[in-house]
DNA sequence: AATTAGCACTCAAAGATGAAGAGTGCTAAC
DNA sequence: GTTAGCACTCTTCATCTTTGAGTGCTAATT
């Protein structure tokens, strides 16, 4: 379709542009890019390219920027001619400084997300295990009272959420213990896709004794596991959205904070984002959100046992460094699943 | 120190700045405020009270704006004359929406982040209850493996914390269970300074079968209590900051983002803030951190079994609503408290 | 002695003007 | 098909002017 001159010259305004934040004209290409022809070929071929809808001007007078289109071709060509390479010594040393300074898992990915957006220079954002994906490693009740219970699920990756359960009778703690181990026994090692098939009437058949009570208390336990409440999002490096040009409007920077501030809304957008690809970049428009809709988001998953249980990505302007951003995000998304895996090990 | 007449003109100039945002001049006072003098003569007396430190200019031909100065004795007159007056009503819608949006602890703390902010229209910040100040109503050790042991502590108000606590050697499922039983009788009930002071060697004595694995476990308790990781601080309207005209400035507008981001010096924001004081206000210069030397924090307390354990409050520009807030937080502090001891009771 | 009217003076904000510069699009020549 | 050249457009920046709000001082008034 795009020529081999005109790729050319699209690539060369891309080039400038995401290192000048400035409309791009058609001498500085010639002058900077060696294509071989003069300033106003390349001026009727930028024309053209404005025809297509790869590139267009802020004004009659000024140069030109490229478009979401023409991102979208740049990032596909990035894409397809595998043109990233991660540093093999920096993902060792981000790996050990992550291996350091994180006790628990919650702060090896707020860690992840912070060292992301410092070695990137945009927000990043990062979800936290889900323990939905993962298989139960572990299920506790404990009374509190007589009509309190306290349900711990531990995860096998050491993830561990509660919830506090009160019952309109009163219940021994002996009673409790009992459907502790019950329940511990039965569910241990699952994943919450096969709790929820074998939590069924019949299960409880072989302990019929306490069905009322186990039937009220399963679906707080399926509950639980499903509850996107317990999913945290993790953010860093907000306010670096004010060293671009683009975003010296007040109003936008504004109305870009309040969206990336509001969890629910950012959650939505990192869940509802298929979670299968390796790296998902949606960019400018293709965003549904208004308030990003001249943003790019590019995110990859980390995963346990081969399973993708959380996201982490970076957020910032369309005119944004794609081939450093996607070497980065790979370089994260090995070493947060090699730790993983070796916290899973030990 | 002050005579009447600059009272007058000090506080008419304060509400004047409070309400427009822009210096005052000795005209406006004049034919706006009745004070029955001529603007000569309040021009007098500002420079007067220019002198005296209260008010300046930001340029020769401008009017004049409060200083921290003047803010302090006017909140200072606030709160002598107690003209704080709460709208019951209004509390007790408050409370009403409050108590049915909230599920858990910390959900109610968040929810009252987010009613705070959204009535003020200053950016709120709340601290999660600290179980520290609480009494412990439960202690559990739950064995994952032979070399895990999870430890659960359940503050009195429903509050849950947890930590894996790993062993170098391996432990049975019935050891456990004989140390969280151990633990769970001698600790209940307490709170934290309280633990310090029975966690000694002495309490091994009567278990001295364990003692090398009490005495291993015992500090990551008393850890886990007091570590303040685990206090939440949580945000709501960071960017109302943009409405202020004072924040126009785009460099100021990112280090206040950037202070407010940033949870480990809120925390200490609000924790080195002595806890002592029904209400804390702090203005201007007398915030230690200099990207708030011209904020004023207000902050409040709610407490639980008439100990306080935990913080409510507002952060905005030192031009501030300061009845309007004070009254809001008196509102929020009341209505926390009674939630939870609610809770308690239940 | 305190208050006030009056006036000169100061300064920021906002608008007006103009020059500079970057870039385009078109035409005609190569 | 490519290129040189030129008229035209439009932004940006600096400079200048005007306007108006506000002060501080002095002299008159109460």
């Amino acid at each position: 379709m795009l020529d081999e001159r005109k790729i050319k010259v699209l690539c060369a305004v891309i080039d400038s542009y995401l290192r000048e934040a400035e409309p791009v004209g058609s001498r500085t290409i010639s002058k900077e890019y060696n294509l071989g022809v003069s300033s106003a070929t390349i001026r009727n071929e930028m024309s053209d390219l404005e025809d297509l809808g790869y590139l267009s001007k802020p004004h009659t007078s000024a140069g030109r920027i490229p478009s979401d289109k023409a991102y979208r071709f740049y990032v596909n060509n990035i894409l397809k001619e595998n043109k990233i390479q991660i540093d093999i010594e920096k993902k060792e040393k981000i790996k050990r400084i992550l291996t350091r300074e994180s006790k628990e898992i919650d702060d090896l990915i707020q860690n992840s997300a912070k060292i992301l957006s410092a070695i990137t220079s945009y927000t990043a954002l990062a979800l936290s295990p889900q323990i939905k994906k993962m298989k139960l490693k572990h299920i506790q009740l404990v009374p509190l009272d007589e009509r309190e219970i306290l349900i711990i699920l531990v995860g096998d990756s050491g993830i561990v959420r509660n919830t506090i359960f009160r019952l309109d009778q009163d219940i021994s703690a002996e009673q409790v213990e009992k459907i502790s181990n019950f329940f511990n026994h039965k569910l241990k090692g699952l994943t919450i896709n096969d709790i929820r098939k074998t939590i069924t009437g019949e299960m409880f058949r072989e302990f019929y004794e306490y069905k009322n009570l186990l039937d009220s208390i399963a679906p707080i336990i399926i509950n639980a596991l499903e509850d996107n409440d317990d999913v945290e999002v993790y953010l860093d490096g907000v306010t670096k959205i004010f060293d671009f040009p683009e975003y010296k409007d007040m109003e936008k920077a504004k109305s870009f904070i309040s969206f990336i501030e509001d969890k629910d809304q950012l959650l939505n957008l990192l869940l509802n984002n298929t979670i299968e690809e390796d790296i998902e970049i949606t960019i400018g428009k293709e965003n549904i959100y208004d308030p990003i809709k001249d943003c790019s988001l590019i995110t990859t998953t980390y995963k346990l046992g081969g399973v993708t249980i959380g996201k982490i990505g970076v957020i910032g302007p369309t005119r944004m460094d794609y081939l450093m951003v996607i070497s980065s995000l790979k370089l994260f998304s090995a070493n947060l699943t090699e730790i993983l895996e070796m916290l899973l090990k030990r």
